[in-house]
DNA sequence: ATATGAATATAACTTTGGTTATGCATGCGC
DNA sequence: GCGCATGCATAACCAAAGTTATATTCATAT
């Protein structure tokens, strides 16, 4: 593949917390049998980046691909990939689908994100994921995430971690948002409706509905769509540190 | 998963009119030169999927790139390329900007949209774009719009001409909205509810509601808040007037 | 140990949003 | 002139959003 010269102003910066564990992941398998990766993105551009990144730091099989969570769940089933790497948006976000494919083909992943802010970030995380990429990153970051991930680790931005631990942060320009509440404006915020959120965060239309209720309250705002708005002139500088 | 949210986008995506020309584009240069590709897109991993494919379909001369037309502007000016590939959200839709690139670089230009549906081809080929490609096309499908305007064609989805061609009010990016329907978007972009939408324009609750209706369908969206957030990209210069 | 407060969860209910069918006016091709 | 496409308008109907009351868990300050 040619290489090129970049002309842009790279605004880089992108720190990342890098936890490189002993080698215990089912893909650290004595780093020379070939991986199996299933791409799970639904734009054939982006399945083609994704399969070329991949087999530039591994030695791989040909990959597998699907479009959706649904059909990956069938795939991994019938060819028990090594690696998995998620587009958190092939259709929309689904926490719970997401979580389940990681379990169900044991195998680790990289999660890919449309967005240029990783909000989705410790989701991700929570979903069972070994690495998050958002594909704003330098392909230098991406090719890191993926062999970290490959090798048995994990690669996640700076402060996903952290954050999720204690809702003490008084660090966080928060808005005094709950962490559940955070997530929960971060979907709205991607234009997701109730019944979305609740099947992506594993909760009942009813607590969405109530978190909502909140939120709107605490931002001041009348509705999800002015609620979306604030969102994403906040989330972004919050993230982008 | 369950069989809900099945979301079948894009219906007649795939279907494109192709109208290759006599070949006088200015890539149309005796078909043995290198092609330098200009490539206006922000995402890195894109960036390389979209190279790619250009060098897999003509013989190409190391690609220039940029994040933002106005970057792509002066790129443009230093390196003289020959063809422009232009996702058209890089940062946001712009039409004057993306007019403005094509005219002073005075190459062939492909729109590349990061949306499954092709609503924004019509604005494309106003702005003097010689083709037009969602991510969600099939690499043979991409392949063969790059190809048709690298050889002076043009190629574009098929209902992409007629219907939006009588526009006679041609003066700012409309999205291939109607006046009134520009109107409410303003309105929902701002977080306005249907009733003071209503008002403000002094039409009917009902009314309203068709026109949103209307330009949920034309913009692809699923609901006023994915609308909002479109809009938000989409009309930030114009929203100030 | 126990009262307090904050975060999470749920369901019943009301309001708003989104869909569809239909009618009327204007502008354009034949 | 006439047919026909297009934009604007309206209302009835169904789906989704938003509100309210209430319960459970858990940390922590009496």
């Amino acid at each position: 593949m040619n290489g090129g010269l970049e002309l842009t102003v790279g605004d880089d910066a992108r720190r990342v917390e890098k936890t490189v564990g002993p080698s215990e992941g089912r893909a650290a398998k004595s780093a020379r049998a070939p991986i199996t990766p299933l791409i799970v993105e639904e734009k054939p551009i982006c399945r083609h980046a994704i399969a070329d990144l991949v087999s530039e730091v591994a030695l791989t099989a040909p990959p597998s691909f699907a479009s959706s969570l649904s059909e990956a769940l069938k795939v991994a089933g019938a060819r028990a990939p090594d690696l998995l790497l998620v587009d958190l948006f092939s259709v929309s976000f689904d926490f719970d689908g997401l979580r389940r494919l990681i379990l169900a083909s044991r195998a680790p992943a990289v999660a890919i994100d449309d967005r240029p802010n990783p909000s989705f970030a410790g989701l991700a995380r929570m979903a069972g994921a070994q690495g998050y990429a958002s594909k704003n990153y330098e392909l230098d970051t991406f090719r890191a995430v993926i062999r970290a991930v490959i090798e048995g680790g994990a690669h996640f931005p700076r402060e996903t971690s952290a954050a999720r631990q204690r809702r003490t942060d008084v660090s966080g320009p928060s808005l005094g948002l709950s962490p559940r509440q955070m997530d929960v404006l971060k979907c709205i915020a991607v234009g997701m409706s109730n019944q979305q959120i609740a099947t992506s965060l594993g909760i009942t239309l009813g607590t969405v509905k109530l978190h909502i209720h909140a939120i709107l309250r605490l931002t001041g705002t009348r509705n999800r769509t002015e609620a979306a708005l604030i969102a994403g002139r906040f989330l972004a500088p919050t993230i982008e540190d």
